[in-house]
DNA sequence: TGAAAATAAGATAAACGGGTCTCAAAATAA
DNA sequence: TTATTTTGAGACCCGTTTATCTTATTTTCA
């Protein structure tokens, strides 16, 4: 898996975020969410933990209590949510996993690892949630794994 | 991790495998590999017995045993190794773990993510065990996580 | 003020990947 | 034929990830 299960979790709830953002100001309660996606609610909530302390998401206890983009959605991008579940691995490390890999010392797939990782990198660097999340709706595209229902 | 461990350590004994095939006919012992790749004797033994019955190497019991690739270097790609351990799972799954995200249903970042895995996928299926092996010595690279020797 | 609703936090369990160990089977060579 | 060397095959262990469960703690609102 290029991603973990945590990772793909938190980007598709900030993107449920990013999307609800743009109706109301309120926070949006971890449960609610967790149902729409089709996410452990427990685990789900440790994982927005995760990106309410590395300073993306804020949140508030109680009733009306939730999550919420702590940013304007144009402002963060997918990598941002990578980094802060994943960490920086998957554009740094080597594809052989050898330690120390690098111009200096390359591995015998170095260079063509290396081109592709930045790709990756800049690609998902340059996607924003406002304009991903947009699409969504305009494009008809999916968020949640629950088959008929496209939320 | 883009591969699994397994997935790399098939790859760098494929590659020693190659290297070792341009210099004689003999089968080449797993345990000698495992100590020159630093590589556990015992999981390596598993990952090779996936590639023989995969097809991409023969075995042989025995003194003088030991395993050898079935193909010339030349005509098997890295993407056999990958496949043979790993599957096709990188190539066709969705880097948000939707299940049927595709062309008619795609996920948000489905067509950024497509392209980036056709990419991986026509790299390492153009590059041939022998070609890569080769550049081992011409250029100086890297097989094993042994930090002074470069085997 | 108290009940309810929500996140926070930590213990626990299940699944999986990575790795070890043991014994069997086959081939060689003395 | 027998000892040795090698791969084959499977059970087993350990740590991490994934997931669940329970118990705080905080906030709202009647």
């Amino acid at each position: 898996m290029v991603l973990s299960k945590a990772c793909t979790y938190g980007i598709l709830a900030s993107l449920y975020m990013a999307r609800e953002a743009t109706r109301s100001k309120d926070y949006i309660s971890i449960g609610r969410m967790s149902k729409e996606l089709n996410i452990s609610f427990h685990f789900l909530t440790k994982i927005l933990q995760q990106l309410t302390s590395a300073g993306i998401l804020i949140s508030m206890k109680g009733p009306k209590g939730g999550v919420a983009l702590k940013r304007k959605p144009e402002e963060i991008s997918l990598v941002d949510i990578v980094v802060a579940i994943d960490g920086m691995g998957l554009f740094t490390e080597c594809l052989l996993g050898l330690p120390g890999c690098g111009e200096e010392k390359p591995c015998p797939v170095h260079d063509d690892w290396a081109n592709i990782r930045a790709k990756l990198f800049h690609t998902f660097r340059g996607k924003n949630l406002a304009e991903t999340a947009s699409r969504i709706d305009s494009m008809n595209l999916r968020l949640s794994s629950e088959f008929p229902m496209n939320i």
